[in-house]
DNA sequence: CAGGCGTGGAG
DNA sequence: TCTCCAAGCCT
Protein backbone atom coordinates (compact mmCIF):
# COMPACT_ATOMS: atom_id res chain seq x y z
CA UNK A 1 0.00 0.00 0.00
CA UNK A 2 2.56 2.17 -1.18
CA UNK A 3 0.51 4.07 -4.69
CA UNK A 4 0.61 7.56 -6.03
CA UNK A 5 -3.12 6.91 -5.20
CA UNK A 6 -2.84 6.29 -1.71
CA UNK A 7 -0.34 8.84 -0.42
CA UNK A 8 -2.02 11.13 -1.89
CA UNK A 9 -5.70 9.99 -0.25
CA UNK A 10 -3.82 9.63 2.99
CA UNK A 11 -2.40 13.34 2.62
CA UNK A 12 -6.51 14.46 1.70
CA UNK A 13 -7.57 13.10 4.64
CA UNK A 14 -5.77 15.54 6.99
CA UNK A 15 -5.54 18.53 4.47
CA UNK A 16 -8.51 18.77 2.24
CA UNK A 17 -10.02 22.07 1.76
CA UNK A 18 -13.13 23.12 3.55
CA UNK A 19 -15.17 24.31 0.63
CA UNK A 20 -19.00 25.09 0.07
CA UNK A 21 -19.51 22.47 -2.54
CA UNK A 22 -17.91 19.95 -0.86
CA UNK A 23 -18.36 17.39 1.86
CA UNK A 24 -14.55 16.94 2.95
CA UNK A 25 -13.71 13.83 4.96
CA UNK A 26 -13.64 16.01 7.82
CA UNK A 27 -17.12 16.04 7.77
CA UNK A 28 -17.43 12.16 8.73
CA UNK A 29 -19.47 11.50 5.96
CA UNK A 30 -16.93 8.89 4.19
CA UNK A 31 -18.71 7.75 1.29
CA UNK A 32 -21.37 9.98 0.76
CA UNK A 33 -21.04 11.80 -2.47
CA UNK A 34 -22.16 15.50 -2.95
CA UNK A 35 -25.21 16.94 -4.29
CA UNK A 36 -24.84 16.90 -8.03
CA UNK A 37 -26.05 20.27 -8.29
CA UNK A 38 -23.73 21.58 -6.54
CA UNK A 39 -20.83 20.26 -8.10
CA UNK A 40 -21.94 21.02 -11.42
CA UNK A 41 -22.65 24.75 -10.24
CA UNK A 42 -19.32 24.92 -8.67
CA UNK A 43 -17.48 23.03 -11.48
CA UNK A 44 -18.48 25.37 -14.08
CA UNK A 45 -18.09 28.96 -11.61
CA UNK A 46 -14.74 27.72 -11.07
CA UNK A 47 -13.99 27.31 -15.16
CA UNK A 48 -11.00 29.54 -14.90
CA UNK A 49 -11.79 31.47 -11.88
CA UNK A 50 -10.44 31.29 -8.56
CA UNK A 51 -11.96 29.69 -5.63
CA UNK A 52 -11.78 32.66 -3.40
CA UNK A 53 -13.84 34.50 -6.02
CA UNK A 54 -16.46 32.07 -6.73
CA UNK A 55 -17.16 31.46 -2.98
CA UNK A 56 -19.44 34.26 -2.60
CA UNK A 57 -21.40 33.80 -5.75
CA UNK A 58 -21.67 29.99 -5.11
CA UNK A 59 -23.34 30.52 -2.31
CA UNK A 60 -25.76 33.30 -3.59
CA UNK A 61 -26.64 31.15 -6.50
CA UNK A 62 -27.64 28.30 -3.87
CA UNK A 63 -29.12 30.87 -1.09
CA UNK A 64 -31.31 31.81 -4.22
CA UNK A 65 -31.82 28.99 -6.14
CA UNK A 66 -31.63 25.85 -4.26
CA UNK A 67 -32.00 22.50 -6.91
CA UNK A 68 -31.94 23.00 -10.55
CA UNK A 69 -35.31 22.75 -10.90
CA UNK A 70 -35.02 26.37 -8.87
CA UNK A 71 -32.83 27.57 -11.44
CA UNK A 72 -35.06 26.34 -14.48
CA UNK A 73 -37.90 28.12 -13.27
CA UNK A 74 -35.44 31.07 -12.95
CA UNK A 75 -35.74 34.35 -15.64
CA UNK A 76 -32.58 33.85 -17.42
CA UNK A 77 -32.07 38.03 -16.68
CA UNK A 78 -32.12 37.05 -13.03
CA UNK A 79 -29.02 34.79 -13.64
CA UNK A 80 -27.13 37.41 -15.48
CA UNK A 81 -27.90 39.90 -12.51
CA UNK A 82 -26.48 37.07 -10.22
CA UNK A 83 -23.50 36.20 -12.25
CA UNK A 84 -22.44 39.70 -12.95
CA UNK A 85 -18.76 40.17 -11.95
CA UNK A 86 -17.74 36.60 -12.52
CA UNK A 87 -16.77 36.92 -16.20
CA UNK A 88 -17.38 34.78 -19.03
CA UNK A 89 -20.65 35.30 -19.19
CA UNK A 90 -21.74 32.65 -21.59
CA UNK A 91 -21.03 30.51 -18.85
CA UNK A 92 -24.22 31.47 -16.94
CA UNK A 93 -26.30 31.45 -20.20
CA UNK A 94 -25.14 27.96 -20.43
CA UNK A 95 -25.77 27.58 -17.23
CA UNK A 96 -29.38 28.10 -17.91
CA UNK A 97 -29.99 26.25 -20.86
CA UNK A 98 -28.67 23.51 -19.06
CA UNK A 99 -30.45 23.98 -16.40
CA UNK A 100 -33.84 23.98 -18.44
CA UNK A 101 -32.72 20.68 -20.06
CA UNK A 102 -32.13 18.92 -17.00
CA UNK A 103 -35.87 19.83 -16.05
CA UNK A 104 -37.40 19.44 -19.50
CA UNK A 105 -36.07 16.35 -20.69
CA UNK A 106 -34.22 14.84 -17.34
CA UNK A 107 -36.62 15.04 -15.03
CA UNK A 108 -34.50 17.20 -12.75
CA UNK A 109 -31.72 14.88 -12.12
CA UNK A 110 -28.81 14.99 -13.97
CA UNK A 111 -26.97 12.38 -16.12
CA UNK A 112 -24.85 10.44 -14.16
CA UNK A 113 -22.18 9.59 -16.92
CA UNK A 114 -19.34 11.58 -18.41
CA UNK A 115 -20.88 10.78 -21.90
CA UNK A 116 -24.65 11.95 -21.24
CA UNK A 117 -22.82 14.96 -19.15
CA UNK A 118 -20.50 15.97 -21.94
CA UNK A 119 -23.73 16.58 -23.96
CA UNK A 120 -24.57 19.66 -22.26
CA UNK A 121 -24.42 22.91 -22.56
CA UNK A 122 -21.18 24.45 -21.36
CA UNK A 123 -20.02 20.96 -19.78
CA UNK A 124 -16.81 20.49 -22.02
CA UNK A 125 -14.30 17.53 -21.22
CA UNK A 126 -13.27 18.48 -17.65
CA UNK A 127 -16.65 19.65 -16.23
CA UNK A 128 -18.24 16.55 -17.61
CA UNK A 129 -15.32 14.40 -15.75
CA UNK A 130 -15.30 15.92 -12.68
CA UNK A 131 -18.92 16.11 -12.09
CA UNK A 132 -18.76 12.33 -12.97
CA UNK A 133 -15.88 11.56 -10.40
CA UNK A 134 -16.84 13.68 -7.91
CA UNK A 135 -20.74 13.39 -7.49
CA UNK A 136 -21.31 9.78 -9.30
CA UNK A 137 -17.92 7.97 -8.59
CA UNK A 138 -16.96 7.39 -11.74
CA UNK A 139 -13.14 6.39 -12.58
CA UNK A 140 -13.49 9.37 -14.92
CA UNK A 141 -10.34 11.43 -16.45
CA UNK A 142 -10.47 14.55 -14.78
CA UNK A 143 -7.56 17.05 -16.40
CA UNK A 144 -7.58 20.80 -15.30
CA UNK A 145 -5.21 23.20 -14.63
CA UNK A 146 -3.99 22.15 -11.49
CA UNK A 147 -3.31 18.52 -12.56
CA UNK A 148 -1.52 19.21 -15.68
CA UNK A 149 1.01 21.02 -13.24
CA UNK A 150 1.20 17.93 -10.81
CA UNK A 151 1.45 15.40 -13.53
CA UNK A 152 3.60 17.41 -15.92
CA UNK A 153 5.95 17.73 -12.97
CA UNK A 154 5.99 14.47 -11.76
CA UNK A 155 6.75 12.67 -15.06
CA UNK A 156 8.60 15.66 -16.29
CA UNK A 157 6.36 16.02 -20.06
CA UNK A 158 8.59 18.03 -21.38
CA UNK A 159 5.90 18.21 -24.39
CA UNK A 160 4.05 21.97 -24.49
CA UNK A 161 0.63 22.71 -23.01
CA UNK A 162 -2.11 21.78 -24.69
CA UNK A 163 -0.40 19.23 -26.15
CA UNK A 164 0.42 17.80 -23.29
CA UNK A 165 -2.98 16.90 -22.10
CA UNK A 166 -2.86 13.84 -23.62
CA UNK A 167 -0.07 12.53 -21.72
CA UNK A 168 -1.69 13.79 -18.52
CA UNK A 169 -4.70 12.30 -19.46
CA UNK A 170 -2.40 8.84 -19.46
CA UNK A 171 -0.82 9.57 -16.69
CA UNK A 172 -4.30 10.16 -14.80
CA UNK A 173 -5.10 7.30 -16.00
CA UNK A 174 -2.64 4.84 -14.22
CA UNK A 175 -2.98 6.91 -11.15
CA UNK A 176 -6.53 6.69 -10.60
CA UNK A 177 -8.15 4.20 -8.40
CA UNK A 178 -11.34 2.64 -8.33
CA UNK A 179 -12.20 3.44 -5.06
CA UNK A 180 -12.73 7.19 -4.32
CA UNK A 181 -12.22 8.13 -7.75
CA UNK A 182 -14.38 11.57 -6.62
CA UNK A 183 -11.92 12.16 -3.47
CA UNK A 184 -8.79 11.39 -5.70
CA UNK A 185 -9.24 13.65 -8.08
CA UNK A 186 -10.41 16.68 -5.75
CA UNK A 187 -7.22 15.72 -3.76
CA UNK A 188 -5.49 16.17 -6.68
CA UNK A 189 -6.69 19.94 -7.14
CA UNK A 190 -5.94 20.54 -3.72
CA UNK A 191 -2.24 19.27 -4.10
CA UNK A 192 -2.28 21.91 -7.27
CA UNK A 193 -3.88 24.47 -5.56
CA UNK A 194 -1.97 24.58 -1.90
CA UNK A 195 1.14 22.30 -2.51
CA UNK A 196 2.27 22.42 -6.29
CA UNK A 197 1.90 25.75 -6.88
CA UNK A 198 3.02 27.42 -10.15
CA UNK A 199 5.81 29.45 -8.52
CA UNK A 200 7.58 28.15 -5.12
CA UNK A 201 5.73 24.86 -4.61
CA UNK A 202 6.21 23.36 -1.25
CA UNK A 203 7.69 20.00 -2.58
CA UNK A 204 9.02 19.04 1.21
CA UNK A 205 5.25 19.05 2.14
CA UNK A 206 4.29 17.06 -0.73
CA UNK A 207 3.05 13.57 0.06
CA UNK A 208 3.48 12.41 -3.83
CA UNK A 209 7.43 14.00 -4.09
CA UNK A 210 9.34 10.76 -3.84
CA UNK A 211 7.55 9.74 -7.12
CA UNK A 212 7.86 13.33 -8.71
CA UNK A 213 10.84 13.59 -11.27
CA UNK A 214 10.72 17.36 -11.36
CA UNK A 215 11.36 17.39 -7.35
CA UNK A 216 14.31 15.13 -8.04
CA UNK A 217 16.22 17.22 -10.82
CA UNK A 218 15.05 20.68 -9.24
CA UNK A 219 13.25 21.84 -12.06
CA UNK A 220 9.94 21.91 -10.70
CA UNK A 221 8.97 25.39 -12.29
CA UNK A 222 10.08 24.49 -15.48
CA UNK A 223 6.72 22.55 -15.62
CA UNK A 224 4.11 22.87 -17.61
CA UNK A 225 5.88 23.89 -19.84
CA UNK A 226 3.59 26.13 -21.91
CA UNK A 227 3.61 27.76 -25.95
CA UNK A 228 4.36 31.32 -26.18
CA UNK A 229 1.28 33.84 -25.71
CA UNK A 230 0.62 36.29 -28.00
CA UNK A 231 1.30 39.63 -27.33
CA UNK A 232 -2.78 41.63 -26.24
CA UNK A 233 -3.33 44.22 -28.86
CA UNK A 234 -4.89 47.86 -27.20
CA UNK A 235 -8.20 48.45 -28.75
CA UNK A 236 -10.13 51.76 -28.29
CA UNK A 237 -13.64 52.72 -27.69
CA UNK A 238 -16.33 55.25 -26.05
CA UNK A 239 -19.04 54.86 -23.72
CA UNK A 240 -21.68 57.32 -22.84
CA UNK A 241 -23.58 57.81 -19.44
CA UNK A 242 -26.58 59.71 -20.30
CA UNK A 243 -28.00 60.53 -16.98
CA UNK A 244 -32.04 62.14 -16.38
CA UNK A 245 -32.61 65.27 -14.39
CA UNK A 246 -33.02 62.65 -11.01
CA UNK A 247 -29.55 61.48 -11.47
CA UNK A 248 -30.97 57.96 -13.03
CA UNK A 249 -28.78 56.71 -15.64
CA UNK A 250 -29.56 55.02 -19.06
CA UNK A 251 -28.83 51.35 -19.41
CA UNK A 252 -28.71 49.52 -22.73
CA UNK A 253 -28.80 45.58 -22.77
CA UNK A 254 -26.05 44.10 -24.52
CA UNK A 255 -26.21 41.55 -27.98
CA UNK A 256 -25.88 37.81 -26.43
CA UNK A 257 -23.20 37.24 -28.56
CA UNK A 258 -19.24 38.94 -28.28
CA UNK A 259 -18.16 40.57 -25.70
CA UNK A 260 -19.80 41.24 -22.63
CA UNK A 261 -23.15 39.52 -24.20
CA UNK A 262 -26.16 39.60 -22.62
CA UNK A 263 -25.12 41.70 -20.03
CA UNK A 264 -26.90 45.39 -19.42
CA UNK A 265 -24.46 48.64 -19.82
CA UNK A 266 -23.73 52.00 -20.83
CA UNK A 267 -24.08 52.58 -24.75
CA UNK A 268 -20.22 52.20 -25.92
CA UNK A 269 -18.56 52.26 -29.53
CA UNK A 270 -18.26 48.96 -30.77
CA UNK A 271 -15.01 48.91 -29.58
CA UNK A 272 -14.99 45.12 -29.44
CA UNK A 273 -14.38 45.08 -33.15
CA UNK A 274 -12.63 48.64 -33.87
CA UNK A 275 -9.10 48.50 -33.64
CA UNK A 276 -9.14 51.86 -32.90
CA UNK A 277 -10.17 55.13 -33.41
CA UNK A 278 -13.84 54.57 -33.74
CA UNK A 279 -13.62 57.23 -30.58
CA UNK A 280 -15.22 60.84 -30.30
CA UNK A 281 -18.85 61.88 -29.61
CA UNK A 282 -19.23 61.57 -33.38
CA UNK A 283 -19.67 57.93 -32.64
CA UNK A 284 -22.51 58.41 -29.79
CA UNK A 285 -25.50 57.31 -29.91
CA UNK A 286 -27.80 60.35 -30.11
CA UNK A 287 -26.59 63.61 -30.31
CA UNK A 288 -25.83 65.75 -27.08
CA UNK A 289 -23.68 67.67 -25.05
CA UNK A 290 -20.93 64.82 -24.16
CA UNK A 291 -18.76 66.14 -21.76
CA UNK A 292 -15.45 63.79 -21.54
CA UNK A 293 -15.13 62.07 -18.12
CA UNK A 294 -11.53 60.69 -19.05
CA UNK A 295 -10.66 57.37 -20.04
CA UNK A 296 -11.15 53.78 -18.50
CA UNK A 297 -8.34 50.93 -18.86
CA UNK A 298 -9.24 47.52 -18.62
CA UNK A 299 -7.72 44.49 -19.76
CA UNK A 300 -9.66 41.86 -21.45
CA UNK A 301 -8.29 38.07 -22.39
CA UNK A 302 -7.28 39.20 -25.32
CA UNK A 303 -6.58 42.53 -25.60
CA UNK A 304 -6.42 45.84 -23.47
CA UNK A 305 -9.00 48.33 -23.88
CA UNK A 306 -8.82 52.48 -23.31
CA UNK A 307 -12.69 52.79 -23.03
CA UNK A 308 -13.15 56.92 -23.45
CA UNK A 309 -16.30 58.03 -21.24
CA UNK A 310 -18.51 60.80 -21.76
CA UNK A 311 -21.26 62.15 -19.73
CA UNK A 312 -24.51 64.57 -20.35
CA UNK A 313 -27.80 64.82 -19.06
CA UNK A 314 -30.13 63.72 -21.94
CA UNK A 315 -33.04 62.07 -22.89
CA UNK A 316 -31.78 58.95 -25.04
CA UNK A 317 -34.37 56.87 -27.29
CA UNK A 318 -33.98 53.47 -28.81
CA UNK A 319 -34.70 50.53 -26.37
CA UNK A 320 -33.33 51.02 -23.05
CA UNK A 321 -34.11 52.26 -19.27
CA UNK A 322 -33.51 54.61 -16.37
CA UNK A 323 -31.91 53.47 -13.65
CA UNK A 324 -32.01 55.11 -10.09
CA UNK A 325 -28.02 55.10 -8.98
CA UNK A 326 -29.08 53.65 -5.72
CA UNK A 327 -30.44 50.68 -7.28
CA UNK A 328 -27.45 50.35 -10.19
CA UNK A 329 -26.33 47.52 -7.90
CA UNK A 330 -28.92 44.88 -8.78
CA UNK A 331 -28.42 45.54 -12.72
CA UNK A 332 -25.64 42.86 -14.59
CA UNK A 333 -23.69 45.36 -15.02
CA UNK A 334 -20.00 43.57 -15.69
CA UNK A 335 -16.90 44.90 -13.98
CA UNK A 336 -16.19 47.24 -17.04
CA UNK A 337 -19.69 49.06 -17.34
CA UNK A 338 -19.40 49.72 -13.43
CA UNK A 339 -15.40 51.18 -13.59
CA UNK A 340 -17.15 53.55 -16.77
CA UNK A 341 -20.51 54.53 -14.67
CA UNK A 342 -17.99 55.60 -11.60
CA UNK A 343 -15.53 57.48 -13.51
CA UNK A 344 -18.74 60.10 -13.95
CA UNK A 345 -20.66 59.39 -10.78
CA UNK A 346 -18.06 58.03 -8.55
CA UNK A 347 -20.82 56.81 -5.26
CA UNK A 348 -22.65 54.82 -7.62
CA UNK A 349 -21.53 51.51 -6.25
CA UNK A 350 -20.23 52.68 -2.68
CA UNK A 351 -21.16 50.33 -0.26
CA UNK A 352 -24.68 50.48 0.47
CA UNK A 353 -25.90 51.01 4.32
C1' DC B 1 -8.41 24.38 -34.03
C1' DA B 2 -6.69 28.78 -32.82
C1' DG B 3 -8.86 32.37 -31.05
C1' DG B 4 -12.76 34.61 -28.50
C1' DC B 5 -14.30 35.08 -24.04
C1' DG B 6 -13.67 38.47 -17.72
C1' DT B 7 -11.96 39.28 -13.61
C1' DG B 8 -9.15 40.16 -9.46
C1' DG B 9 -5.16 38.66 -6.84
C1' DA B 10 -0.28 37.52 -6.44
C1' DG B 11 4.41 38.55 -7.17
C1' DT C 1 2.81 48.85 -13.83
C1' DC C 2 2.81 44.54 -15.75
C1' DT C 3 2.65 39.65 -16.35
C1' DC C 4 0.72 35.56 -15.13
C1' DC C 5 -2.87 33.17 -14.24
C1' DA C 6 -7.51 30.20 -11.76
C1' DA C 7 -11.23 23.60 -11.29
C1' DG C 8 -12.37 25.66 -19.67
C1' DC C 9 -15.99 25.92 -23.25
C1' DC C 10 -17.42 26.95 -27.84
C1' DT C 11 -16.82 27.69 -32.66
Amino acid sequence: MDSFADNLLIWYDRHARTLPWRISPADGKLGVLPDPYHVWLSEVMLQQTTVATVKAYFEKFVARWPSVMDLAAAETDDVMKEWAGLGYYSRARNLKACADIIAAEHGGRFPQTQAELLKLPGIGDYTSAAIAAIAFGERASVVDGNIERVATRQREIETPLPDAKKDCRAFMGEVTPADRPGDFVQAMMDLGATICTPRNPSCVLCPVRYGCGAAKSGRQVEFPVKAPKKAKPTRKGAAFVAMRDDGAVWLVKREDKGMLGGMAGVPTTDWAVSKDGATGTGAAPLSADWKPHGVVRHTFTHFHLELEVYAAQTEPDGSGWWVAQQDLHGEALPTLMKKAISSVLPDAFKARA
